[in-house]
DNA sequence: CGTCCACCAAATCCGCCTTGTTCATCTGGG
DNA sequence: CCCAGATGAACAAGGCGGATTTGGTGGACG
């Protein structure tokens, strides 16, 4: 599924235009990004959660050249779903 | 970050009213909810993307009685963030 | 306000994560 | 509607990160 498939859906559940829809998605989805900017966690009722990451250094091994790297630490984010969501799958 | 913040801030950015905002808000998480189930993927560009995950059965530890119990396999779903998003963390 | 959901603890083992190229697919503006 | 630019998926192997379990409670949600 696209994003293109999602704004469609939404659109359609939405009565409204395609391009509504697309701003909506758009903003809901950067809203996110500064909500876990900042608060390093958004909780969203029903549906899951996501939480900012810090991931430490540690070693690795490059798949291509099979030798031992050295991985920096870097800053991602995990999503839990919620009980709610994993009923539905 | 709360569900009612996020709509409070999908709202003042769309500025459209909270009921609104919080209806977008419900449809497009619904959205994504149906297209991991139909699909198995969700991939939204600049984003990330959700995939449809199944995990195999296991042994685990209840935190109570700190006794070893058997967890079923189950299905469940992970989220990838897109280098975009990982860069704004 | 009533109900429902997320969080928290400790311990374990599953599977995610890394690199880098190629290719398919998607995107968004003209 | 279409094309050029861009994004991400796939693939390899191996180590260690983190997702997961129960049950109560505080807080959120409608």
């Amino acid at each position: 599924m696209n994003k293109a498939d999602l704004v469609d859906a939404v659109a359609a559940e939405l009565k409204t235009s395609r391009a509504d829809a697309a701003r909506a998605v758009e903003t809901i989805l950067e809203a996110i990004q500064r909500g876990l900017k900042t608060d390093a966690k958004v909780a969203i009722a029903g549906f899951g959660t996501f939480v900012r990451r810090e991931r430490k250094a540690r070693k690795g091994i490059n798949p291509v050249t099979k030798q031992p790297i050295q991985i920096a630490a870097t800053t991602t984010c995990g999503f839990r779903p919620s009980p709610q969501l994993r009923d539905v799958l």
